[in-house]
DNA sequence: TATTGTTATACTCTATAACTATA
DNA sequence: TATAGTTATAGAGTATAACAATA
């Protein structure tokens, strides 16, 4: 490497974000294949927005930020490979209630850990307080926006 | 919306910091396509890691962790547009020296302008002792993986 | 008519494989 | 034979537009 601008002294926000998300999506997938095939790591995060009893597309699409067509397809997928079902609402048939499935709550549980398994590293690097405090802050933006 | 599990309570750490990024990613676009026409985050991305000096190829591949086949399309596609320009060296002629034209600098000011102001934003919100504890914390986690 | 979800299509980002030109 | 970069192709993620079924 020459003197391009890489990962070295300036780094910007946006750079020190976009590397910590990448060490999660890493864990995530380090060994999902094998446990979870065909998931990837948007997978994980759509299977996470469903809670218990189930929800519409149109809530999910919401909640995922994303269009429902977008979230439809994923869902369609997710269903194919057996990580959610669906049926239809008998009191109005337009809807589709999405549930996960077994394989579906255990992927959620992998992508926890997975999560988990960062959370803690990265605590033990930073030392508690330190850690709590990240945490914390992202969280107070989150909240604010 | 329902009870699905959205922005609320118990968010983790990837949804925190995803949605951090989003909110980076917006900024810079804002009003991109009116004085950038055709740039996308992406490229604001790339055009950041080129030196003044220029760089090469291979090099802002391995600085922007991706292989030279995908760099060296967006590469094609800033040159189109006129924010890079590039020249082969003369004492060796596979490689391809690739710089920034003024637009291409004019660009890296804008998207650097935009992530100052999200930092400033951030920073007038959580107090500037809080904030410098983010980015620190942010360097530091980057540093050490 | 309004709403839920679907089908069709396209664009963006990035990857792998095979290749050309130069060293 | 090794390296720099290119061409061809594909898959992943998500969007817009037009539509069908149901309310």
């Amino acid at each position: 490497m020459t003197s391009v601008n890489g990962v070295g002294a300036e780094a910007h926000v946006a750079r020190l974000l976009g590397e910590a998300l990448r060490r999660i999506r890493e864990e995530i997938l380090a060994d999902s294949e094998e446990h979870f095939p065909g998931l990837r790591v948007s997978h994980y995060r759509l299977l996470e927005l469903i809670p218990p009893e189930g929800a519409r597309i149109t809530d999910l699409a919401e909640a995922a930020t994303m269009t429902k067509q977008g979230l439809g397809q994923h869902v369609d997928y997710l269903q194919k490979l057996g990580y959610t079902e669906s049926t239809r609402l008998p009191e109005d048939r337009r809807v589709r209630l999405v549930r996960r499935t077994t394989s579906g709550d255990q992927a959620v549980a992998h992508s926890q850990a997975a999560i988990a398994r960062v959370e803690h590293s990265w605590s033990t690097h930073l030392g508690p307080t330190r850690y709590t405090t990240l945490r914390q802050t992202l969280q107070d933006l989150g909240n604010w926006h």
